[in-house]
DNA sequence: ATGAAAGCGCTAACAC
DNA sequence: GTGTTAGCGCTTTCAT
């Protein structure tokens, strides 16, 4: 015996002998509706063992609850963490996600975007891909009034907010860390500056090393795309290189520990010929030997934050126009790799 | 000039003079349409900017065009590698994926399930959480003949399709290679017994032993959860040993790993004292040193053959019926860890 | 506090 | 090959 046929508010309604609007109402405690009647629709629609279909609803009330986003890569674990805190949250607030992921490539992001709007998001939260040098692909959106978040790889835009953490200064106190425990000669592997995060990053590094009144040197910034290949390249420029740095800042950890293994391998000592400091505090950060000293921030709350934001948007709790950027807290985390002098 | 106005298959007709039904069957590619006619009409849905209401199509056709996903956790790169592949065969087939994790906890998994259920999903693709011990909270599915694929994480059921590799002979390779590289005393770090793929690893590994004329010796077995806490604990029990192992297979890096850093830092050398071998070939296997031998498979292809098998039961080209399981490719990777004869 | 009626945009059934 | 009609289940006026 399947109950087969799906049970509608007009089933309830019959069996309640009311109309089909009360029952519609009392679902969504609606506030002019008696307390009592409310009760029994809740039972009834239990008892009938009803599910209400949000396509209806949708098509009438033109709402879909369904959030997009878009982020650079699914493998990573950074952006897990954040996917991890945008369902919880998504969830929280009754709203669905539809993930895509652009491979760092524009063009992916392009179509990405293209079928979010035609699948009619309530909202979209976008992270950049390596190479987006505009956001025309996003114009379908603001002129429609439907609501962008950007996190971590962000754009700056009036109607939209932010969800960052302070790049500049955490690659600041990285720099002077690393400065402070006695390099003078520090490279840095940048990501492309047209990201916010690395552009930021870079900035952090050379204030650092102007304040120290160390002479920046462009030579020592290797730019790549940070992933395993990009790090182990840049173990190879610096071995070719005829004055070595003394420490190496990386954007990521990734970049940063393949460069490692490679100069391992050519015999240089870490962190005594060359101290190292990453960015993500990944999982491999903690397996690498020495343990490597990284910018730590979770990606959970920058996934949460950037659905509460824009969830308290569409809900008119907030406006993500007046709001510039949300930035959260991260933590320099000083490991083996970065500790030239072993007594401290 | 904003077209704030949504256009309808009604503006397209009107505009072109001929039916909206018409119109509907022309943008889908029904056979009984003119050639020319649906010409037109994808012309006129360009130039109007014509965009479907995919609810108004759902809520006639009673189709979703959603698949439920249930992962155990998002932020794992095995994991991430699946999404990824779902992601890109869903976006092939004109499916949206709606993707929750259980966190390795039944009841997150019975929520999800439910939810995905009264989301109304056309199909469902499940890896189970590590303590699901029976598959009620799935009933509904069944019953109402929505197909459930499962993956890697499986449960046996008629009405199923399972997406895995073969668990047994991977860790019976694993095994025979620690073996002919000279271990007899062979540790294995194993899951929960209720998971397939853990049981799976634990029978191939006793196979080759058995085949090996090694006897099987229960303390040898470190049943958990296998995360990095699990690693750590286990060398601490091995640490406490007096007949200590000769060499240790772990159903997973992530306890491999975190195993070997302890013993390593309790001045075990690695493979000398204990060879090692896990399973996944997640990116931290690559950068312990030294480097983890380990099972390699694709998470992207059991993700496309996950996707691929729930559509083409939907689209009735194959039904998950009649076929029981699909099995894909693994590879045993051997790297440092494992090479205790070093000229080898 | 509750109800009647209309219609969101699409598709299936049935004509022609 | 194309059109007519009806209705999917819900929400939203506008009454009462």
């Amino acid at each position: 015996m399947t109950p087969d046929k799906d049970i509608t508010i007009y089933d309830i309604a019959r069996h309640l002998n009311i109309s089909a609007t009360t029952v519609s109402r009392g679902l969504k405690d609606h506030p002019a509706i008696n307390k009592n009647t409310r009760k029994k629709i809740a039972e009834a629609a239990k008892a009938l063992g009803y599910r209400s279909n949000t396509f209806a609803s949708s098509l009438r009330s033109r709402k879909t609850h369904t959030i997009g986003v878009i982020v650079p890569r699914l493998n990573s674990y950074f952006v897990a963490s954040v996917l991890a805190g945008m369902q919880d949250a998504a969830n929280r607030e009754g709203y669905n996600l539809i993930i895509s992921h652009s491979l760092e490539e524009v063009s992916n992001e392009v179509t990405n975007a293209h079928t979010m709007f035609n699948k009619r998001v309530d909202g979209l939260l976008v992270s950049l891909a390596y190479n987006t040098e505009n956001i025309d692909h996003l114009q379908p959106f603001f002129r429609k009034g439907i609501p962008v978040v950007f996190f971590d790889r962000t754009w700056p835009h009036p109607d939209s907010t932010s969800i960052i953490i302070d790049n500049y200064q955490a690659a600041y106190n990285v720099t002077k860390h690393l400065i402070d425990n006695g390099s003078r000669r520090i490279m840095h592997l940048a990501g492309n500056l047209l990201r916010n995060v690395y552009a930021e990053r870079v900035k952090g590094y050379k204030q650092a090393l102007k304040d120290h009144k160390i002479s920046f040197e462009e030579k020592l910034i290797y730019t790549s795309k940070l992933d395993e290949e990009s790090g182990t390249r840049s173990a190879e420029y610096i071995l070719k290189m005829k004055e070595k740095p003394d420490a190496v800042f990386s954007a990521n950890d990734t970049a940063a520990v393949f460069c490692m293994i490679r100069l391992k391998a050519a015999g240089i000592r870490i962190p005594e010929d060359i101290a190292f400091a990453g960015f993500n505090n990944d999982p491999i950060s903690k397996v690498i030997e020495p343990n490597l000293t990284t910018v730590n921030y979770s990606g959970y709350s920058v996934g949460e934050a950037a659905v509460t934001s824009l969830t308290n948007d569409l809900n008119r709790i907030s406006s993500i126009k007046t709001t510039n950027s949300i930035v959260l807290r991260s933590d320099l985390i000083i490991r083996g790799s970065s500790l030239k002098n072993k007594t401290s």
